[in-house]
DNA sequence: TCTCAAACGTA
DNA sequence: CGTACGTTTGAGAA
């Protein structure tokens, strides 16, 4: 390194436990979670304070010292140090790792020494680092860094909190202590260290230690001197002159550990931005935190990155064919788009090439221009956009369209990475494309947009404007680099050109057509619902005699464990639970004459009435001038592979109550069509338990023509097929689940209401007849412990790097999804496999008949007059030879005139 | 106006 | 202390 390098070297040393310590105390715990329960409040105030520190004073280095568990030699020199602190509370467990994730995400080196604190990290680079003649700046809450203290060292010392600092320089300590840095070990010697466990000198403060140290000069001055000091405090000196050795002795810094001695081991840089927001998504951090990323900390420089940020690039706006022209430039064919809908401005366009960026205002397009742009669309030789289904359907509305070659990069950052919290475009440019942006401007209130000016207003959509070009313009780097990433990744190029790509235009026709929906029925049901509803609220109220509103839990919680004073119910972070099963239990200690017991059966039916016709509100909204609802099944939201469908969500429509049905009943063939067909797969997560398990007893439980859960339970408890009872049935088939989702024996005696052991026995039963069942989960977990990821039948993967946390909890968490995403996930493959072969064969065979929906394991087919053998010959066979297990795939299919009577 | 937790529907 | 989702509601933050 060059002279000139060194010159204005700044490292910056974090004492990393105290400061996450401080951390845990200034925010709450149960504010912060990563949605699985692991608190991360720690984690996100230390990562917020290091983004601010670095920030604010712009270190080249940093290094973050973390204390070993377990003693030190300190702990041998004195077996009370730091003795009688309180237990590390519970929520702070685990999170010093998930703090070291992310460091090493940002590339920011992090140290422990055996043997030594993190003070002694701390200070052994400090001293290097004035000795190099280099600034270091200390932030720790420990008040043994003040001997740090000197000219080129400061400290920060957090105030409040985590964020707000004040800076000890000589001076400063000097002011506060009335001695130089140097002699603060002799001051806290006779003073003493609560913290620590360390007693100092009785009735001795700070301030008769700073003046016996400024009179003798230093502690060994002031203990040879010890006989002259008079009164009290002199005789208390000379009684505990052995406490002040030792304690000073404790409090010494050392500064000649053995660490890594190239500066360039410490300097900022090594960090991934797209790892640090995998992370920060695992976290569940906001988009607060993000935001503030400084790209100094992930060193990434702006002014050496190729040009000026991306929202600073000059934006053309599009408001002629000239300009249009000039955007297009020659190459025209390489496009990137994203859209939006603003409330200003309607519906706007960011347009990209790989060189130029442009804002359109579709609303105020001149029609040469939207010709121009109508021909750019279609013409283009590829137009990259993220969710080309969202896209398409938008410009649809605009009038225009998407040419054939428009490549979806949700869809392949999906497949590559799923589970992500988000693949819009914004997303995909920022993760991937190297974008970043401000905030997201909250929607402003109406009031607001009647009293905007024409200027504000102009400035906001053009704002908006610049924003989608920087967006589209980001799309490009961000295809370059799926490209690169799916290059190197064969099983997904796989699923994608196989499965994925495919069948997101058959996702669209499926959209496109929707389902009809009897609207008379569904306004009948409403009414006679609502009838209940409000029936059960009266009666409700009438019995606890005070207005309560019965959605609100908490509420319900005051009436129910206040008012009629009952049993409380299992605990919850807001005080406890008013779940159905919850109430249930409740109810079934109580008195049936009791107003609780009468009360609880009014709510229960309240609940149950409420969410069913919160369906029938729900499709009411959606329903189209032609009685159909169109829902949106999304591609790329469940991680395991599996669809969604979303406004509204028909995948959860009621079906296990009578009441429930005859929402069902209110979906009905439409107009020109006859029936409908539904076709579902038999226990296909069973299915393929036994494929990949190649348990010869599962096998042979579905090659034996037996009802499966009979033939296991007669296996389990060694009885004949016959013999199996009801209740055996129903275990075996609980435990055949509940392996699928690794439950644990706690989970099935609790759901089965059984004893713990004789859960366990259950289990143990069930794996000593099944053995590879059990073999196969063991291996499913190992494997995917060593890879990182578990694989589907079609080679989807999914990455779970906490496999290897040491937190527990999300070990734990993560080897029950390791168990479970390659059944749920080639559950999804193979029904993913056989939507391609029946759209392509119906549509090969020039049918009216059309499949409208998809719920997981089953489809949903619209049929036309005098195709119904025909459909019913395609699905059977197109869902049946989807995939070749080693089990046959079984398909049941119903048909009737409603969904319900569909059902079979 | 937005975000979160609780509750609950499906496979 | 069983996986995967989406929607609605109330409550509290901003």
């Amino acid at each position: 390194m060059s002279a000139s390098d060194t010159d204005d070297q700044r490292i910056l040393l974090i004492d990393g436990h105290a400061m996450a310590f401080r951390a845990f105390f200034a925010l709450p715990a149960d504010g912060f979670s990563d949605g699985r329960g692991q608190a991360t409040n720690a984690v996100y105030g230390f990562t917020r304070m290091l983004i601010n520190v670095v920030a604010s004073e712009r270190p080249t280095h940093v290094a973050v010292a973390f204390d070993l568990p377990g003693g030190t030699f300190r702990d041998r020199i004195y077996d009370q140090y730091k003795g009688g602190r309180d237990e590390t509370p519970p929520a702070f467990h685990g999170q010093i790792d998930l703090i070291m994730q992310v460091l090493d995400a940002l590339g920011v080196r992090w140290l422990t020494y055996e043997d030594y604190e993190a003070d002694d990290i701390i200070a052994t680079l400090a001293t290097r680092a004035e000795a190099a003649g280099d600034e270091a700046l200390i932030v720790s809450s420990d008040r043994d860094a003040i001997q740090l203290v000197g000219a080129k060292v400061t400290l920060l010392q957090p105030i409040k909190g985590v964020t707000e600092m004040r800076r000890m320089t000589p001076a400063a300590v000097e002011e506060k202590y009335g001695i130089p840095p140097e002699r603060y070990p002799d001051l806290a010697a006779l003073v003493g260290e609560a913290a620590d466990n360390l007693p100092g000198v009785p009735g001795v403060g700070p301030k008769t230690a700073a003046k016996w140290l400024t009179q003798y000069g230093d502690l060994p001055g002031l203990i040879a001197h010890a006989g002259e000091i008079k009164g009290k405090a002199g005789q208390s000196l000379r009684d505990h002159l052995e406490d002040v050795e030792r304690n000073r002795l404790m409090n010494a810094a050392y500064t000649t550990l053995d660490l890594p001695e190239d500066p360039a081991h410490y300097s900022l840089g090594g960090g991934d931005r797209a790892r640090v927001l995998e992370v920060f998504d695992d976290l569940a951090f906001g988009d607060t935190i993000r935001r503030d990323l400084p790209a100094t900390l992930l060193g990434e420089d702006p002014q050496e990155s190729g040009g000026p940020a991306p929202e600073e690039a000059e934006v053309l706006a599009v408001d002629g064919p000239d300009a249009l022209r000039e955007l297009l430039g020659e190459e025209g064919g390489l496009l990137a788009l994203d859209v939006v809908e603003d409330v200003r401005g309607g519906p706007l366009m960011g347009l990209a090439t790989p060189s130029a960026r442009g804002a359109i205002a579709l609303s105020s397009l001149d029609s040469e221009t939207s010709t121009a742009l109508g021909a750019a669309l279609e013409e283009a030789a590829e137009i990259r956009v993220a969710d080309a289904p969202a896209v398409r359907s938008w410009l649809a509305e605009n009038g225009y369209r998407l040419g054939a070659q428009v490549r979806d990069l949700s869809l392949e950052s999906f497949v590559l990475r799923p589970g992500a919290r988000s693949y819009d475009a914004e997303a995909l440019a920022s993760d991937l494309g190297g974008a970043s942006f401000e905030p997201k401007p909250r929607k402003p209130a109406a009031s607001t947009l009647q009293k905007e000016s024409a200027e504000v207003r102009a400035e906001h959509i053009a704002r908006a404007g610049g924003r989608l070009a920087a967006t589209a313009a980001a799309l490009h780097p961000a295809a370059e680099e799926l490209t690169a990433r799916t290059g190197e990744a064969p099983w997904a190029r796989r699923i994608l050109d196989e499965l994925e790509q495919p069948l997101q235009r058959v996702l669209e026709t499926m959209h496109e057509r929707g389902i009809a929906i009897d609207e008379q029925a569904l306004a009948a049901l409403r009414e006679e619902f609502e009838g209940f509803v409000a029936q059960a609220k009266r009666e409700a109220g009438a019995i606890v005699g005070e207005e309560v509103n019965l959605a609100s839990p908490k509420q319900l919680q005051v009436v129910l464990f206040e008012t009629l004073a009952l049993p409380t119910t299992r605990k919850i972070s807001s005080g406890h639970s008013t779940d159905a099963e919850s109430l249930t239990d409740l109810q079934e200690s109580l008195d049936p004459e009791s107003s609780g017991h009468q009360f609880l059966s009014w709510l229960l039916r309240f609940r149950e009435m409420s969410k069913l016709t919160g369906y029938l509100v729900g499709l009411d909204k959606v329903v189209d001038a032609g009685s159909r609802v169109h829902t949106t099944f999304q591609q790329t939201a469940a991680a395991t592979g599996r669809l969604a469908s979303t406004e509204p969500n028909l995948q959860n429509i009621p079906v296990r109550t009578a009441e429930g049905q005859r929402i069902r009943d209110a979906f009905v063939a439409g107009e020109g069509f006859e029936t409908l067909l539904t076709a579902d797969y038999s226990q296909i997560e069973m299915r393929i338990m036994a494929h990949l398990s190649e348990d010869a007893g599962l096998i042979e439980a579905f090659n034996s023509g037996e009802d499966l859960h009979n033939f296991v339970a007669s296996r389990v408890f060694g009885v004949s097929p016959d013999a199996v009872d009801p209740a055996m049935r129903s275990k075996t088939k609980a435990v055949s689940y509940g392996l699928a989702y690794g439950l644990s024996a706690f989970g099935l005696s609790r759901q089965l209401r059984i004893s713990r052991a004789e859960a366990t026995a259950l289990r143990d039963g069930y794996f000593e007849r099944f053995g590879g069942v059990r073999d196969y989960l063991h291996h499913t977990v190992e494997t995917a412990r060593t890879t990182g990821y578990t694989e589907t039948i079609l080679g989807r993967r999914r990455y779970l790097p906490d496999l290897t946390s040491d937190n527990r909890q999300r070990r734990e968490n993560a080897e029950r999804v390791a168990l479970n995403s390659p059944i749920q996930g080639s559950a999804a493959d193979i029904i993913k496999l056989a939507m391609l072969r029946v759209e392509s064969r119906m549509r090969a065979a020039e049918l009216s008949s059309r499949m409208l929906l998809q719920v997981h394991d089953e489809l949903v087919v619209e049929v036309a007059a005098g195709e119904l053998d025909q459909v019913r010959e395609i699905v059977e066979e197109g869902m049946g030879s989807a995939y070749q297990l080693s089990v046959p795939l079984d398909v049941g299919v119903g048909i009737g005139r409603t969904w319900r009577e569909a059902a079979h």
